[in-house]
DNA sequence: CACGCGATTTGG
DNA sequence: CAAATCGCGTGT
């Protein structure tokens, strides 16, 4: 099991999306080690891109992605939710890839308490809900993310699952062509 | 400085 | 289907 550097993410959003899938995404939270395998990710291209927060500019919010690559870029929504995005791409060149959903490996009673005691097994199936689970907040945006806090790991897996693309989603105030791209990826048959 | 809305989740 | 809830971007 390695760690993953922040070079892994000097390159296009899409490419990144898709081999973040499989990977284990580890948070360090009170003495605990917290986490799970990324299963479902998608791709925020630029300013070019009309869904990406980036296509407004430059912003306090969004000047994380015009720094260099490999730094996590978290902020909030709905007023209630945080969104956990890895920044990829050349310094300068706004990238992200939003990570969407984990498979719950380690750590899974006390997620189970920050997500507030669901009795379930979905503790991370949803952007938001990951974050809550892995006690994610702004207070780790900009950080690197080879962190001693938060980070990730590549799992050597014996069987692939495999991986399905499709339009984003939750992103209407989109131009339609941008909302069809297929940069939401997700792996099928984790285990 | 006021206003509108959002890369979501949850419960009815 | 609508509420919860607030930072950010836009325009005054």
């Amino acid at each position: 099991m390695s760690r993953l550097s922040p070079d892994f993410f000097a390159r296009d959003a899409v490419s990144v999306a898709r081999d973040l899938l499989g990977k284990l995404l580890l948070r360090s939270h009170h003495g605990k080690t917290l986490g799970g395998i990324i299963i479902e990710t998608e791709a925020y291209l630029g300013e070019e891109d009309s869904a990406c927060h980036a296509s407004r500019g430059c912003t306090p919010r969004t000047r994380v992605m015009y720094g260099a690559p490999g730094h996590y870029y978290v902020y909030l929504i709905y007023g209630m939710y945080h969104m956990l995005n890895i920044v990829t791409g050349e310094q300068g060149h706004p990238q992200a890839v939003l990570v969407r959903a984990l498979q719950p490996v380690q750590g899974m009673e006390l997620m189970r308490e920050l997500r507030g005691g669901v009795v379930n097994n979905r503790l991370c199936d949803g952007p938001g809900k990951l974050c809550q689970a892995l006690a994610i907040d702004r207070e780790l945006n900009a950080r690197p993310v080879d962190s001693d806090v938060l980070w990730l790991e590549n799992v050597l897996q014996m069987t692939q699952g495999r991986i399905l693309a499709g339009p984003r989603v939750g992103i209407g105030y989109a131009d339609q062509e941008d909302q069809r791209k297929p940069w939401r990826f997700i792996l099928e048959d984790a285990s």
